[in-house]
DNA sequence: CGGAATCCCTTTGGATACTG
DNA sequence: CAGTATCCAAAGGGATTCCG
């Protein structure tokens, strides 16, 4: 018997999913970075992001980088170069997020309208 | 070779996926019917995704409905009884939801910080 | 080149009150 | 019970400008 004390319910793991990576363009980001697997500049990953904005690709990047899916390299060159690359911890997603394209391409057509 | 009038590349799947369910409580309210995987009343799953409100669940669920991802049956009783539950299209994204929450139940103590 | 900063409009969503 | 309607604050996010 539970007591009124007692925490039985975990928290959403949807719960918390959402508010890991919420924002329009969090999982375009991230997955295009897993499958890339590798280390892509700033521009470059705009342009295969597009039509993302600057401040919004930045803004994603740090959420990321803080919560350890994405590193940062700075090269101080001049012209600079930023480069960004999904973590081992980042990697892990694959699986899941291919099978969330996988289910977009499959069932497209087959939702009414909003697409 | 492709033309500057070739379009190669797809629509992006995450992009649509992002545009389908959007919302701070879209994929636990649909996780929640696909789990519990019959007809649930209106009240009964706002208190099963708390502390949701009565308005956000219903924008939610009519957006569901309107793609065909869940189905609405309404019984004019005295009180009114409505019932939810998630079609055989949105079954589908059971292994891939089944996914995303145990990634992130694996994952949480890795995830740097903010949860 | 890769931002940071600013401006500003749009969207989201919580709280509350009311209704059939 | 299951909404709908209203109000309002906060967040999202696009466009633009400036900078090392």
């Amino acid at each position: 018997m539970t007591t009124l004390f007692t925490q039985s319910t975990e928290p959403c793991p949807m719960v918390d999913f959402v508010n890991l990576v919420s924002g329009k363009w969090a999982i375009p980001i991230l997955y295009r970075l897993i499958v890339v697997d590798d280390a892509i500049r700033f521009g470059a990953l705009q342009r295969a992001v597009a039509p993302i904005t600057q401040k919004e690709l930045t803004k994603q990047l740090r959420a990321f980088e803080s919560i350890g899916l994405v590193t940062r390299a700075m090269y101080p060159e001049m012209p600079p170069r930023v480069e960004y690359q999904v973590t081992e911890l980042g990697k892990t997603l694959k699986p899941t997020l291919d099978s969330l394209a996988q289910w977009m391409r499959e069932h497209r057509e087959e939702l009414s309208a909003p697409l």
